[in-house]
RNA sequence: GCGCCAAUAGCUCAGCUGGAUAGAGCAACCGCCUUCUAAGCGGUAGGUCACAGGUUCGAAUCCUGUUUGGCGUGCCA
């Protein structure tokens, strides 16, 4: 049995059903499996007898006395059944359960916590996809950190994932970039030009024509403006997709595919879904534009695909970029992660697959809400133009890896964050991160102490069929790592990592109070063994979740 | 104006898709190291779940309206 806690479930159910069934035979309605959250209320509760209770015409009280009087627990992993509270049906586990869920852990080791519910579907994550005109700012880190995550989860949750980066190497923002590096090559070389209002104003324009010019001195003085600007756009360009890589990198995230849109253009893509959209008839010319029908399909008003000069906008290689990763590429589903500024593209994404006859349900777009940046208590405005967001690399160079990416993992995507540079700094000491970090570095210390055979002796499970354990805590313990793989299940079906955070927090947590109330050394054998077995089993359990987060499981601190 | 997202303890957030006495972490206060890592544990205090209605056995959760905040609302991306 892979997942204790879904075993258990799944004979709540059929121990519900199978008793509901001795006396009625009227289809029933869905009811759900919990665990709750005091175990007073027993370790597995049931709702049936609530949600049954319209269907049947009879109280919930009394259709839960019923089921108890017909339920059969023997060679069930339960051994207590009782009614409480307006009717919930409380399930309580026997010993064996907690026994065959430590050894459940530790026969299945590294790989703990992979499931097949994904049943090997292909998932394409796209997030960061940050423009390669300037340096990445703080929500970049967030979206890099959830994005990366949340492709671990999909990948233990069984899914085929591939991480992508889509590079933005074309169209206006690579003219914009060109623009501003022509202007800036002509100031360093002492001409007068100005910078327009709505060019990059950042740093690292000037380092690119500094560059430039040591490299290749002032030729470009003597060329066109437009060879000008498609000379420096083609040098910078580059260097910036490598820095992106380079920086990506540090931050623990690699991806499978960096695709760039130029090789939309390159290879007819682009004209191609113009054409195919107007074969489908979804489209209409308008003052001189063409226009994609996407009030048809729920978006509140159509959207100009070709601009009056003959100039795509950027939705079409987009609406290419999509059929290329849903059609050409075939992967069953796509995953965008977006900043809440961009949350109006998702009708007219859906608008343009439905015009295709793609699926809607196979794009899925998670919205992230903004990072407030604050020093000393302002908000710090994230403009490029100005050039004075804080990047990735100077997030890196201040707050530890492990701390950052687990911040930024500690919240739903849904959520606004505040990012308080200074704050964070002084406080990375104090970031969860080390509390889960440090309870797994104490139980690999209490493993080395007491294991047979001194320090770097591995655990040995002497008799894990007679694993005795009769605390509390230890059932609270077992539980609680007993739910990962369940855990994984949900976070995957949410599209949600953050819940990897919490729980690893939460087993930190309960594996800290066992650990204040268990002895293990100076116990009798039995107990020791079990307790040693135990400690390994958490230890697995905390080790394989920080890997979905990539954050360091250390062996000291 | 319209659209999307939100509003829960002093602060930052959970609340398992409608369930049992609304929970954590910071911050504050009080305790616990002769014994496996005190980066830990226990305890105290802190709440009109923004507001008003509605739906039902039962609402922080679902519906409607109001208020407040963030983000959109380009032939920018």
């Amino acid at each position: 049995m892979q997942n204790m806690t879904e075993y258990a479930k799944k004979q709540v159910k059929d121990t519900v059903l199978s008793a509901l069934g001795k006396f009625t035979a009227e289809p029933l309605p869905p009811f759900t499996v919990e665990v709750p959250a005091d175990s007073a209320n027993g370790d597995f509760s049931c709702n049936a007898a609530m949600i049954c209770a319209k269907a049947l015409k009879k109280p919930p009280r009394e259709i839960a006395a019923l089921i108890i009087e017909n339920a059969v627990l023997d060679s069930s992993v339960f051994n207590r059944l009782e009614a409480a509270g307006p009717g919930f049906l409380n399930f309580y586990l026997a010993k064996d359960w907690y026994s065959r869920a430590v050894k459940c852990i530790t026969e299945q080791k590294e790989n703990y916590g992979r499931i097949n519910f994904g049943n090997n579907k292909r998932v394409l994550i796209e997030f960061v996809s940050a423009n390669p005109t300037g340096l990445m700012h703080i929500g970049n880190a967030r979206g890099g950190a959830l994005g990366d995550c949340l492709a671990s989860v999909m990948e233990w949750a069984g899914y085929y994932v591939e991480r992508e980066f889509y590079v933005n190497d074309a169209g206006n923002q690579v003219a914009k970039l060109g623009l501003s590096l022509s202007i800036r090559y002509q100031q360093e070389l002492g001409k007068t030009a100005e910078m327009p209002e709505d060019s990059y104003h950042g740093e690292d324009i000037i380092e690119h024509v500094k560059n430039y010019i040591t490299e290749n001195g002032d030729k470009l003085l003597s060329v066109s403006e437009e060879e000008r600007r498609e000379t420096l756009a083609n040098y910078a360009l580059p260097l910036n997709i490598n820095s992106l890589e380079e920086d990506l990198l540090k931050y623990r995230i690699k991806y499978n595919t960096w695709f760039k849109e130029s090789t939309l253009h390159n290879s007819g893509a682009v004209e191609r879904i113009i054409e195919l959209l107007k074969e489908k008839g979804q489209t209409y010319e308008q003052d001189g534009a063409l226009w994609l029908k996407s009030s048809d399909f729920g978006d509140e008003k159509d959207r100009v695909l070709v601009r009056s000069n003959g100039v795509p906008t950027y939705l079409v290689p987009d609406i290419a970029y999509h059929y290329n990763k849903l059609v050409e590429r075939n992967f069953d589903i796509a995953i965008d992660i977006l900043g809440a500024d961009h949350h109006g593209y998702i009708p007219r994404m859906n608008a343009a697959l439905q015009a295709l006859g793609i699926d809607t349900a196979r794009l899925k777009i998670i919205i992230m809400q903004m990072v407030r940046l604050l020093r000393g208590g302002e908000a710090v405005k994230l403009s490029k133009r100005s050039g004075k967001a804080i990047t990735l690399t100077t997030l890196l160079d201040e707050v530890p890896l492990d701390a950052a990416r687990f911040f930024f993992n500690l919240r739903e995507a849904n959520t606004h964050i505040d990012f308080d540079l200074d704050l964070a700094i002084e406080e990375s000491n104090k970031n969860p991160v080390y509390y889960v970090q440090y309870a797994h570095a104490r139980i690999c210390s209490v493993i080395r102490r007491l294991a047979d055979g001194g320090e770097s002796a591995p655990v040995i499970c002497t008799f894990p069929e007679s694993l005795i354990f009769t605390e509390k805590e230890e059932f609270e313990l077992i539980k609680k790592a007993a739910a990962l793989p369940s855990e994984i299940n949900q976070a995957a079906a949410e599209l949600n990592p953050a819940r990897i955070t919490r729980y690893v927090q939460e087993l930190a947590q309960v594996f800290n109070k066992f650990y204040e109330s268990c002895r293990i050394k100076g116990e009798e054998e039995s107990i020791l063994q079990s307790r040693l077995t135990l400690c390994h089993a958490v230890k697995i359990t905390l080790k394989n979740a920080l890997e979905i987060l990539k954050v360091d499981a250390p062996e000291k601190m």
